[in-house]
DNA sequence: ACCTGAACACCGTTCAAGT
DNA sequence: ACCTGAACACCGTTCAAGT
C-alpha cells in the first residue's frame, strides 16, 4: 500500500488513541506506516497541519441538531454533540482548540450555532456563536485532562456526571443570555 | 548572583517575552543566567511547574475591581483586567489556559467572580464562574495568536477594535444569563 | 514521483563527578 | 548544597542520493 495523505491522517489517529497528543511525533506517524519520517513531508507540509486534519476529523463526528427545535434548545443540543464529538478521541479537545486557536483546518465550527442565532434575531450572531464555541472548548480540554490525570492516578478527584452537570449549566448560562425569543 | 528559584523565574519572563512561548526552552532559560541547564533542576522540579509559575506572575497582574459596583459591571470589569493582563505578555493567554488545564499554579482564578456570583444569588457561582473563565481564556488565546500572525505577515486580516469589541459582547452575553438581579 | 539515509539543530531530564 | 559535563532518548525538518 502506496503512503498517502490519508494513509497518514489515519495513522496519526491511531498514535491519537494509543499514545495521546503529547507523544504524537511525525516519527512515530512514519513508524507505525513502515516508512522513513522524511518521507511523510511528500504528502503533508508540516506537523501543524497533519495535526489541523486529525482536528477536521474529530469535528467531522460533531452532528447537526433537528431544525425543528426551538433556538435554546438547538443550541443546548449541539453543545452537547461537540462536548461529545471532543472527548470520544484522546486529547481531542486540547487538538481541536489548539488548531481552532492557530486559524487551521477546514471546519468552521461557529458556523452553525451562528447561523441558528441569526435565525433567532440575535444582534451579534459570530461573536456569540463563538463565545459559545470557547465555552465548550474551554471546559472539554480541562475536563478531559483531569480525566486523564485521574486515570494516571496522579489526581484523586474527579466527577464526570459533576463535570457534565457543569457543561450543562455553563451552555445553559450563556444560551439564556444569548436567546431572546427562545 | 547565587541561583534561585526567584531568578530562574524571572530569567523565564524574559525569555518569555523575547522569544515566545513556543521557544521557551529549559536550555535557553540556563543560558540566560549563565548557566548549565541541568543546574535549574536544583531549583524547580521541571518544566511544567516553572510555566506554572510564569502563569502565577502574570495572574498576578489581575486587579479586584471595587465592591461597590453591581454584580454585572464588577465582573465585565473584572474580565477586562484578566484580558488586559494576559495581553501585556506575549503568550500570556496560552500560558495561563494549559496552566490552568493542568490545575497548576497558585492563583485560583475562578474564586473571585465566583464569590461575587454568589453574592448576587447566583445559585451555581462555581460553574458560572468557571464558565466565564473559559470564555476570557479562549477568546485572549485567539486573539492573541492572531495578533501575533499578523505581525509576523503570515496573515492580512485582524481588526483590535472587532476583538475588543467581541469579548465585551461575549462576556456581557454570559453575564446577563449569570447574573438574576443585576 | 516517491522514498531512504543521514544529517542539522535542537529538546527535557538525569546523574556521576567536582567544589 | 549546588553546579558542571556529559549523556540518554528523543524531537521537526531538510535534502542529496537512490529507484
Amino acid at each position: 500500500m502506496a503512503l498517502s495523505r490519508a494513509a497518514i491522517v489515519d495513522a496519526g489517529l491511531g498514535i491519537l488513541d494509543a499514545y495521546g497528543l503529547g507523544d504524537l511525533s511525525m516519527r512515530r506517524v512514519a513508524d507505525a506506516l513502515g516508512v522513513q519520517a522524511g518521507a511523510l513531508y511528500y504528502h503533508v507540509p508540516n506537523k501543524q497541519s497533519l495535526l489541523a486534519a486529525l482536528s477536521d476529523e474529530v469535528l467531522a463526528e460533531v452532528p447537526e441538531p433537528d431544525q425543528g427545535l426551538a433556538a435554546g434548545e438547538w443550541l443546548a443540543v449541539w453543545a452537547d454533540g461537540v462536548r461529545a464529538a471532543l472527548l470520544a478521541r484522546r486529547d481531542g479537545a486540547e487538538l481541536v482548540a489548539s488548531s481552532l486557536a492557530l486559524g487551521l483546518g477546514g471546519v468552521d465550527l461557529a458556523a452553525p450555532p451562528a447561523r441558528r442565532l441569526a435565525d433567532a434575531g440575535n444582534p451579534r450572531p459570530d461573536a456569540t456563536a463563538r463565545a459559545l464555541l470557547h465555552l465548550i472548548l474551554g471546559l472539554c480540554v480541562t475536563e478531559q485532562t483531569r480525566a486523564q490525570l485521574r486515570e494516571l492516578g496522579v489526581v484523586a478527584e474527579f466527577d464526570e456526571a459533576a463535570a457534565r452537570d457543569d457543561f450543562a449549566w455553563a451552555v445553559a448560562t450563556l444560551v439564556r443570555g444569548a436567546v431572546l425569543d427562545g
